[in-house]
DNA sequence: CCTCCTGGTGCAATCGCTTGCATACCGTGT
DNA sequence: ACACGGTATGCAAGCGATTGCACCAGGAGG
């Protein structure tokens, strides 16, 4: 048995397949009783509009594009899900892709969604030259970066990390590490430049380390750069670089946070499973996901593009303490 | 200006639409100069066929539902990845749908995408009862589960669970817990099968603990459980409980493998970033996805249902060793 | 009694693409 | 010279929904 369509509904019901149709899109226009008798009629045998037949007509396919980096990167999922659940209430389904790190095939991918999707939402693009040209008059959101004429929202975490930089100093830190991100990473430059913003108006000094990989490994490699220096504290790029320098720290036989201060950023599940819990910026994950959906939707509508910026926010937990 | 057609391209050509659209879906048939002459101007003007209108006419959407019951769980986003890149081989993209662990919303969603996928995959489904019923004649592949009647694909852990009990049994401890998961886990019970049986044929003695939830709170708690017992060593639900076990034996003050051993599965990002790294039971996560996709390929073409187990695999790390 | 609305329904065109069939052209074998 | 087969192209009919417009009945107003 195939699919029911309208028209076998219609049939069933006696009345023609523009009504069937109406009577699930516009439904106050179908009078009330016949409206439920087909309704019911098409819950009996399981109809399900075909999306592709109403699309064709529409022009809508209840589709948003979402390009991430690397969905194994603890960042995104939580991202991912808020992302759906905004999207499930404009009764749109998610196409997720993840182009694993590959900047140089975004643009191509980009196109190829380009023809199947409403809009398209990318969550920290790698590349950025010709972006805005490839999604030609298709609604495009960037999160978590800013590219020139594209509505986007990103996570500003200036304040955070520099109230993060002055919890050190409470805790009499007086040389502190930074570990930079991935030179190309936008999010990389903007903590820098934070870090260093706070530095100079502080008692502190601070020392410049990296970049390394937005890694666990990188982390390692950062832990053996931090023990090369006197400093007693460090702020990691992210989470899992923090991880991997708590990692590299206790391999080294250094005690965190008695021996050495370690805040990270993002907060993501592995910050709260780590031991000690990092101290990190929590990145409004669920806010950045309706937001970014939220923007697409308005752009979709012809309303000129927008940036939003959400705050981070500072969370204490255990691998901070007083300097030694 | 709109986006081009079939029709744009033939007027541009000066040859009728079906030339153009086979020119695309079979370029053999056209003459070699011409159609190059077509691809040309499509390449020109930025032409991307209508999914929409293709899908109408062939009945295919290129879609493939991914049904996760939590993606921000870390076994998953490896697992979203290999299924990816296999269906990028035919050509389909990935319409993922996070469940976020309601088993009641299953067979609705479920009902929801058949109406717009090619073939749906079903990973960890949390309820089977009807779930049979709902995919009607969609192609439908179950992931680590295994649901009567529909082809689906396991990871089996029995041979290296019971490797790792001899493992154990080897460094010296004849007493170990066992921290059950869910009990409404598929793969919980399995796992607890598989432990038992080993423990029976073995000198040691096992302790049966939990369930827990299958989170690092669960582990905590059954740290907790575990300080209440005697056994040298545990083997936790996965990996996300052993990191929970971690945790709350560093809390307690307890260090592991010196005093505990603790085992995980899954072989997670987190088990290889925690302090001690995890020894663990590793998951062909990459073969599972592509071994799912290629089955319900092989479904779609209406061949048998068939049930595929891949075994995992023994990884040997730091959080375990000689009894104390 | 006739006209005018108005609410409810059907008709038919349309979205962009695929595909079975008809057609046209060319070269070959007889 | 004719029939035939093969290759390359066009025609037109759908796929399943939406939607502007025409139509019709019945009540209100003149």
């Amino acid at each position: 048995m195939k699919r029911p369509t309208i028209y076998s509904i219609a049939e069933a019901c006696g009345v023609s397949a523009s009504t069937v149709s109406r009577a699930f899109s516009r439904p106050h226009v179908v009078n009330a009783e016949l409206r439920e008798r087909i309704h019911a009629a098409a819950r009996e045998v399981g109809y399900q509009p075909n999306k592709a037949a109403r699309g064709l007509v529409t022009g809508r396919t209840g589709l948003i594009g979402l390009l991430v980096p690397d969905i194994t990167n603890p960042f995104f999922p939580p991202l991912v899900r808020a992302i759906q659940q905004a999207a499930d209430k404009l009764d749109s389904s998610v196409l997720l892709v993840d182009t694993e790190e590959r900047a140089a095939a975004e643009p191509q991918l980009i196109r190829h969604l380009a023809g199947q999707v409403d809009g398209l939402l990318l969550a920290s693009p790698r590349s950025s030259s010709g972006l805005k040209d490839k999604v030609n008059d298709l609604p495009c959101v960037v999160i978590n970066r800013r590219i020139r004429g594209l509505p986007g929202v990103t996570c500003d975490n200036t304040r955070a990390l520099q109230a993060a930089g002055r919890h050190l100093e409470q805790l009499g830190h007086r040389r502190v590490a930074m570990m930079r991100g991935p030179s190309a990473s936008w999010a990389a430059r903007q903590r820098a430049d934070a870090i260093h913003a706070w530095a100079v108006r502080s008692d502190v000094t601070l020392v410049d380390l990296g970049p390394f990989a937005a890694s666990f490994e990188g982390g390692l490699a950062a832990a053996r750069a931090l023990l090369d220096t006197d400093c007693t504290a460090t702020f990691a790029f992210d989470d899992l670089m923090a991880c991997g320098v708590l990692a590299g720290l206790a391999d080294a036989g250094v005690r965190v946070p008695e021996e050495r201060s370690v805040i990270g950023c993002d907060d993501v599940l592995l910050a709260r499973t780590v031991t000690p819990r990092l101290t990190t910026v929590t990145a409004p994950v669920q806010r950045l996901g309706h937001v970014a959906v939220e923007l697409l939707q308005r752009c979709g509508s012809g309303e000129p593009t927008e940036e939003i910026r959400l705050d981070g926010e500072l969370t204490l937990r255990a691998s901070t303490g007083p300097a030694a």
